[in-house]
DNA sequence: TCTGGGGTCCTAGGACCC
DNA sequence: TCTGGGGTCCTAGGACCC
């Protein structure tokens, strides 16, 4: 028999808005939110933003009334910022197990299944959160778990019960009954708004009730992914720790236009601007594509207005990471599948099938002069656009950027050096 | 007037093969 | 005129996540 996982799932809170704190401490007290790019949606609000009723992914045009009456402190998305305080935090974390997974900008799953028993309970993770604190100033929540979905859970009481001083530890399963009575079936990971909508007509509302579903019928009646959730909650274990990086399986750029753009020349601009930075994503990680694609879309929530959504793909000649390749291909594809007389609000390009650089194999009829040729001149073009000294092709022009709505944005404080806080000698 | 961006995984259905 | 069955691979689209 294997001995149990345990899964510690750390989550730093309201992230955004704690970043920008960093270098705000006036702003504690306050009602703090941080909008999504072109100041569209809030992604990130503090507890007091939360009390004001102010929801989560909510277009900022719905709550213009609440930002004015209360007083709320908005900002733009400063994602530099953000990478570069997440890199703190898991560079902290990761010194507390064998293994650990980053989930996404905020989280990360930490393996204390190794570890004795003494060394991954509530006394340990309270130790992380003020090691994490004391190197980052973030506060971090902590779920203990012999799932990644009942840590997800444990993470989620963490949060939402203050008393626990944002630990819990749920590996007894006195304590995974309790909590499974308390929440939503639709608080349970990988159940969405629309599973969870199909299981309340079968009369499953809570996650308890969900566990104790029999997971081949879910199987039969939903998917794999609810009979997984149904075994996770059980203290099965479904979904192993993975490398995230290493298995990356697609590069996407896209961005909504500030407003709408109707000819084909804006459009060719931005196609080019994001399958440059696609590009550069990808030698920034040594990968090579093998495929890409272009997108456009009329604005679906306005249905005033003619819809048109279209994609196109198409191989490339050889695997590559060659902006100029792509480039010439994304705009072929665009052009392809534009089409006169709509408004554009979104366009985007993705790469796939990728391949790790180091192991590709050149074909019999490429010429490898060229190829290594191609390879120093996109080094030297990061080598420039890394200074900050912006270098483009031909066709991508000063960019998108410049329509992009960013009205609130802090300055990059721990990133550009003309930013970053002065002290005040006395 | 104003609704993000970047991902993964799963599924159904078609093409194709023997 | 009758017109199988089983398998694989690929792709587009859906659902979900943060």
């Amino acid at each position: 028999m294997t001995a149990p996982h345990t899964f510690a799932l750390v989550d730093c809170n309201n992230f955004y808005v704690s970043c920008e704190r960093l270098f705000r401490p006036d702003l504690r007290q306050r009602p703090v939110i941080v909008l999504s790019n072109n100041d569209g949606c809030v992604v990130s609000r503090s507890a007091e933003a939360k009390a004001l009723g102010i929801g989560m992914a909510v277009p900022a045009y719905q709550i213009r009334h609440i930002i004015e009456r209360e007083n709320v402190v908005v900002f733009s998305s400063n994602y530099t910022l953000y990478a570069d305080i997440s890199s703190r935090v898991m560079a902290t974390l990761e010194s507390f197990a064998d293994a650990m997974e980053i989930y996404s900008i905020d989280e990360a799953f930490l393996d204390f299944s190794s570890m004795g028993a003494g060394a991954r309970g509530e006394a340990f993770a309270r130790h992380i959160q003020q090691t994490v604190a004391r190197h980052t100033g973030i506060q971090v929540s902590i779920g203990i778990a012999p799932t990644k979905t009942l840590a997800k859970l444990a993470n989620l009481a963490a949060k939402k019960y203050p008393a626990t001083g944002g630990v819990v530890d749920l590996r007894d399963p006195e304590r995974q009954h309790k909590l499974l009575k308390l929440v939503a079936a639709s608080d349970v990971w990988n159940v969405g708004r629309r599973t969870s909508r199909k299981l309340e007509v079968t009369g499953i509302e809570t996650a308890w009730q969900l566990a104790c579903a029999d997971p081949v019928q879910m199987r039969k009646r939903f998917s794999i992914t609810v009979s997984r959730a149904v075994h996770e909650l059980n203290g099965v274990s479904c979904y192993e720790l993975t490398d995230v990086r290493a298995t990356r399986r697609q590069v996407l750029c896209s961005r909504s236009f500030g407003s709408p753009v109707t000819n084909l020349e804006s459009l060719e601009l931005a196609v080019s601007e994001y399958a440059s930075r696609a590009a550069e994503k990808l030698r920034e990680e040594g990968l090579l594509a093998g495929v890409v694609s272009v997108f456009v879309r009329t604005n679906q929530h306005n249905s005033h207005v003619p819809q048109y959504s279209n994609s196109a793909t198409g191989e490339l000649l050889h695997p590559t990471a060659d902006t100029r390749h792509i480039l010439e291909r994304s705009l072929a594809l665009l052009r392809a599948i534009w089409k006169d007389r709509y408004q554009y609000v979104k366009a985007g390009v993705w790469l796939a099938e990728l391949q790790p650089q180091a192991s590709y194999q050149h074909g019999l009829f490429e010429d490898a002069e060229a190829r290594s040729r191609s390879q120093s001149l996109m080094a030297a073009l990061d080598h420039i656009n890394r200074r900050g000294e912006h270098i483009w092709f031909a066709a991508k022009g000063a960019g998108m950027d410049r329509h992009m709505r960013r009205e609130h944005v802090s300055p990059a404080s721990t990133t550009r050096w003309a930013d970053i806080p002065k002290a005040q000698a006395k």
